[in-house]
DNA sequence: AAAGATCTACGACTATCGTCTTATGCGACT
DNA sequence: AGTCGCATAAGACGATAGTCGTAGATCTTT
């Protein structure tokens, strides 16, 4: 008995990946989660054998998420299910610890083949980008682990730093004083390595792999 | 007679790109340039038909730089010259007043097209996206004004501040006061519709199609 | 149980940011 | 000659950022 977490914003495409893969697994156990809180809180109370993470999912933030989970939960395997073919993007994604990527594009064929994989511990990436796996680069995976180090408070001032945000609307945001939110904000500097506000978001945005469009405020 | 300046920091492909081009063009007048400070002082001084830029030269920025030479000579017809061939990054350098995108892939006969169609005028992009240029969205185009609207100085200014410095030390950088500074800041904020530096530096930070290593301090 | 490490929280203090005002010099355009 | 935009820069001021010390809570280690 498999139990398996999509997490994906898309409804319909929920629908569709657990029908994909109930053809292959008749007694699979299907969560779903639409957002990353969602599926942190699933996470945690459920007992969940595979991940299927959109990595374009809301408060999900690309490979900012995907490294929350992975240091949230260690063990856990995860393949992330997003549009883009590009083998530099896949091969970040695989770098940071993900098990496996699968395409919006792949058959269900495809998928019931990586999800068979990805369970017996080995890696999966579609064909087309078998052969082009590069390596990641040594100062980005230290940068990834950097951010994976996090605390989650300390992630979720990143977050709302990398969102323009001062100080003060951060700490209103999480129910917090100021003068917590900049204790945060020193901490995550320590951690990267870094000195000022500036650095932090542009770290964070790196971690972005399609930028969404900018928020004019 | 045709007057070409290869912006490249690559010496060998800026031959490679000479040599396709004067098969074509025996009375060709090649000037080169090998990062974006010289660009800028050969397009001053030297009556240039056509400027062939790579994005990811020293200094460029990827489509900051682009920007930046759009505004300062508006009537240049320029062809980026670059890796990538994701139609997304090659809609938005179109978008962005670039007459024409030449994947380092294409052949002599393809560069060679390029150019003649782009000298009329025209825009040329290779075929595989030819069918998917995108259109770019309206707030990023918006964006892509503001910042090509940006003087000189505050271009500086602004770059400065996507590295993470302090006004302090873009002014120790640039030779003024840190008052200036403020003052092109502040500047900066008002066209970009903004209010904080962490704005300032995610809009830069869009604006580079792929990221360069994070640098460390 | 005691010690240590980590996370969260917060106030006090200093540094930096950002605005505003004012001013000078320069070149371009009318 | 006058106006405009740009670059430069000073002084003053309030707002924000960032550091430091402290303290309670939790968890692990000894």
């Amino acid at each position: 008995m498999i139990t398996l977490l999509i997490a994906d914003d898309h409804p319909l495409y929920r629908d569709a990946l657990k029908g994909a893969l109930s053809l292959n697994w008749p007694d699979l156990n299907v969560l779903e989660a639409g957002d990353l809180n969602q599926t942190v809180s699933l996470l945690q109370s459920e007992d969940v054998d595979l991940l299927l993470l959109d990595l374009h999912m809301p408060g999900s933030n690309d490979l900012f998420g995907l490294l929350h989970i992975r240091k949230l939960f260690p063990g856990l395997p995860v393949a992330v299910v997003s549009g883009t073919e590009d083998a530099t993007i896949i091969s970040k994604i695989v770098g940071v610890g993900a098990l496996g990527f699968i395409p919006k594009t792949a058959s269900s064929g495809d998928i019931a083949e990586a999800v068979e994989v990805i369970l017996d511990g080995d890696i999966w990436v579609p064909e087309s980008v078998t052969g082009h796996l590069e390596e990641v680069d040594e100062s980005f995976s230290e940068l990834a682990d950097n951010v994976a180090n996090l605390t989650p408070s300390q992630y979720k001032v990143l977050c709302y730093m990398r969102d323009g945000l001062l100080n003060k609307q951060i700490g209103y945001n999480l129910g917090i004083a100021e003068a917590t939110v900049k204790a945060h904000v020193t901490a995550i500097f320590k951690k990267l390595g870094i000195n000022n506000r500036t650095q932090a978001v542009l770290i964070a945005s790196q971690l972005e792999l399609e930028p969404p469009v900018q928020k004019q405020t």
